[in-house]
DNA sequence: GGGCTTTTTACAAAGTTTTTACAAGTTGGC
DNA sequence: GCCAACTTGTAAAAACTTTGTAAAAAGCCC
């Protein structure tokens, strides 16, 4: 049930995908084996979503860790990091960083789209009909 | 986690039956294991009438539990969100979504159909006239 | 001050919800 | 059975909300 206690519980051993790599005990990020440099809100904002990764985390819940920022804060400055990090995410930003609607975002680690799992993963439809 | 589950308490443990899955902590629905993209509305609409999954919730009750609307207003809102609930459940979506004619709506968990019946093809409508 | 980062501003674009207007379906009285 | 009144379905437009973006302004730190 976490909840986003960034802070204290701070996962140390890396992240690490297909394209991209987190560091945290360095916060050093690499795309594809070359270094990027994010400045720090950039990073922290990085790192947050990416240790939550396959969760949905709502912008007040980002404001709020990243930021400090309470409830009825309003501005626009977590859109623009976002922007800012997705063009350092190059191309794969987009299934990276992915928006979602009227909550917040949510990062995914890369998954390179499949070809077969189209079909049925279905076996009960099988014995109706 | 546990930032934003429904407004009102919700039943926890998700649906599920042969082609239809709802994860009420998530907020997500899958319909053969494809996972369906839902609007807020949309959303909040289904998840009620599941939680009720065979009984009649008249409109009023959905327009007060998802809208918040008071007794007497007239809008149209609810019909087209079923309209597009519906769409999105594909080829099941009559059966899941029933109408009510006069009163409102009733979901009905998936029931496959048996191979008995499928012989003379609607055998009801052969009992009036 | 100069270079960098962060935040704000102001608008554009995208997404969602509600309304509108009418078609189609249902029901009950005749 | 048929009609009138009423309810629901549907498509498209309008209204509204949220997110994206560029550029300027404001902070920082050496």
């Amino acid at each position: 049930m976490g909840s986003f206690e960034a802070a204290t519980k701070r996962q140390v051993s890396p992240y690490n995908d297909e394209h991209l790599t987190l560091d945290f005990t360095r916060q050093a990020v690499a795309l594809d084996a070359e270094r990027i440099v994010l400045t720090r809100k950039e990073y922290d904002l990085l790192a947050l979503l990416v240790q939550h990764a396959g969760e949905i985390i709502p912008r007040h819940a980002l404001l709020m860790q990243v930021w400090g920022y309470g409830a009825d804060i309003r501005t626009r400055t977590l859109d623009v990091h976002v922007r800012r990090l997705r063009k350092k995410l190059g191309g794969y930003a987009d299934q990276y960083i992915e928006t979602i609607f009227g909550i917040g975002y949510r990062f995914q680690p890369f998954h390179a789209p499949r070809f077969y799992q189209a079909q049925s993963v279905n076996p009960v439809i099988a014995l109706s009909a």
